[in-house]
DNA sequence: AAACATTTCAACCGCGTCGTG
DNA sequence: TCACGACGCGGTTGAAATGTT
């Protein structure tokens, strides 16, 4: 047989925790560490099942966190990072230490979006909102004379058919040349990075191509995170408290 | 001061992936 | 190889906080 569940759902809270369940499970977790989530509840005395704990710790309790809004340059760097990778939050957090994944995804749904929205950029394809319009436009256009295109040459040979073909394509890359370049003009100026959007676009572009050349390598990858010898020797309960003091 | 609207973000849900037996 | 379950991830929800009228 497989693993054992996680845990049975009958009896466990849900909701907000509350101050002497955070203070269990960072007792629990910063003395034991973590072995296997499913069992952290039950050692550590919480009526929660392991994957709310497992949520509360990475979001919350871990002590590497940063606290705080995201500042301007983060923001910037999540822009670019979300450029290349979408909505891959975890990757994207990755490359931040002391932020996690769903506050990075907050912040992105609460605030960006509406930033590059007022900038005249769509945020899931990071192009100029009114270039967008206009190639979807053209693209509908295209569409369009490809479809009356194909109703002549079904009487025409079947090379006139290949040519007609090409020369439409070969138009459609040109277009998409166009636009692309006066996006990468567009962010650059918004964004003053000094992006390598360029190679965003070639076969072998790698995240290392597009970082700021200001910044080394090592910034952008996240430090190994919580290796613990001792509690004392991480997080203090007076530092706990003084957290706890946003509850009340 | 109260009522209502909007924003924020912690927490939940469901799904895909991977490990285990 | 298969079935089961833990884990991790991204999308979504809803309560609390904040702003506006």
């Amino acid at each position: 047989m497989g693993r054992q569940p996680c845990c049975d759902k009958v009896g466990l809270k849900r909701g907000t925790w509350t101050i002497e369940e955070d203070h269990k499970l960072v007792t629990f977790i910063l003395n034991n560490g973590i072995q296997c989530w499913r069992m952290v509840p039950k050692l550590a005395g919480l009526l929660r099942c392991g994957k709310s704990c497992r949520l509360r710790w990475i979001n919350y309790l871990r002590p590497d966190l940063k606290r705080g809004a995201l500042s301007e340059k983060e923001e910037n760097k999540i822009i670019e990072l979300h450029a290349h990778l979408g909505n891959r939050w975890s990757k994207i957090a990755s490359h931040f230490s002391g932020r996690t994944d769903n506050e990075i995804k907050n912040h992105w749904n609460t605030r960006i979006k509406k930033r590059l929205n007022l900038l005249g950029i769509d945020p899931v394809t990071h192009k100029s909102i009114e270039q967008k319009e206009k190639s979807e436009t053209k693209n509908v256009e295209l569409n369009n004379s490809q479809n009356e295109q194909e109703n002549i040459v079904i009487s025409r040979s079947e090379s006139d058919h290949q040519t007609a073909s090409a020369e439409a394509k070969e138009e459609r890359i040109n277009e998409v040349i166009d636009e692309t370049s006066n996006f990468i003009n567009n962010y650059d100026i918004l964004f003053g990075a000094g992006l390598n959007m360029v190679n965003c676009y070639s076969p072998s572009f790698s995240l290392e191509d597009s970082v700021n050349p200001s910044t080394s390598i090592q910034d952008y990858v996240a430090i190994p995170q919580w290796y613990f010898d001792s509690v004392d020797s991480v997080i203090s309960w007076n530092s706990f408290n003084q957290l706890g003091s946003k509850y009340v």
